[in-house]
DNA sequence: TTTTTTACTTGTTTTTTGCAATTGATTTTT
DNA sequence: AAAAATCAATTGCAAAAAACAAGTAAAAAA
């Protein structure tokens, strides 16, 4: 398991960096953005991971209050994971990075939460993505909370 | 030495994590924009990073065009370092980061960069701190650039 | 010319990742 | 109720990367 016992130093980059510096862990919360909230749906992007690393970083980012789940009343076996409100407030983190690459490298075809958010990005600008994506999480996570 | 040899995937969250998704090159990128700009002050940073991924990371950066480095005339040891176009686009997303900390971590002090930053963004607005910082630094550069 | 500084490289150990196979509990089907 | 299928993990192993310590080579300073 990746150890993440204590912070390099007091710099608030480095500490974030201690959290989710890594090559998988922002790509699960892209994922709980777009709709996604099982183990196997995690393991079903185009990237990937495999089944220890998924597992591993599910728990690290639960650890540190970033994601969190529920099981439906039917079903003990699957957990539904969810962004917590930290976890929330990673989008304007991923939205930067996405603008990032939009302008510096160069895409044939786009994966989909990158399409649509660079596209509503350029037309109603950075804030107004951010609020609106927030806002239809938040609504799709307390329908999730809501069927306990 | 780290590979980086081709894209996991199309999406340019994705992307951006093949090339910076580990936990020192951002910190280099913070110390570029702190001013630094030599092997020996990177090493001298909070955080200790080895000798070996301290190289390793510059060569990889350069590669990825986020860094290059220039002589000065007099001196035909030391490397200085400084940040491309691409590279100082990466500030925005330092910004977020360092607000995310801010906001859901708590620090009895704070490294220079971040403290700095982060009262400026509360005093004047991400925004205007990004220009203010990129304008900053261009300055610092071209001053670099210009003593060959 | 010697010493010191500086940017690395090398070698070794530890940690993390990647991959394939397997497990064990739960759910679904028969 | 029993058998089959599903699903979220875990395990074991090999490869890659990071951490640590020591050394090197070239240039600059003394």
């Amino acid at each position: 398991m990746l150890k993440n016992k204590t912070y390099r130093s007091t710099c608030p980059l480095t500490s974030l960096l201690d959290i989710i510096g890594d090559k998988w862990s922002l790509i699960i919360i892209r994922d709980l953005f777009m709709g996604k909230n099982t183990y196997g749906q995690f393991l079903n992007s185009p990237e990937g991971i495999s089944t220890n690393i998924l597992a591993d970083r599910l728990k690290l980012m639960k650890n540190n209050e970033l994601i969190s789940y529920v099981y439906k009343e039917y079903n003990k076996k699957v957990k539904y994971y969810y962004l917590t409100n930290k976890g929330i407030d990673l989008y304007p983190i991923i939205c930067e990075m996405m603008l990032w690459s939009d302008k510096h490298l160069k895409f044939k075809e786009m994966h989909p939460l990158g399409l649509q958010s660079i596209k509503s990005i350029k037309e109603s600008g950075i804030e107004l993505e951010i609020k609106e994506t927030k806002n239809s999480y938040l609504k799709t996570r307390s329908e999730l909370l809501k069927i306990l």
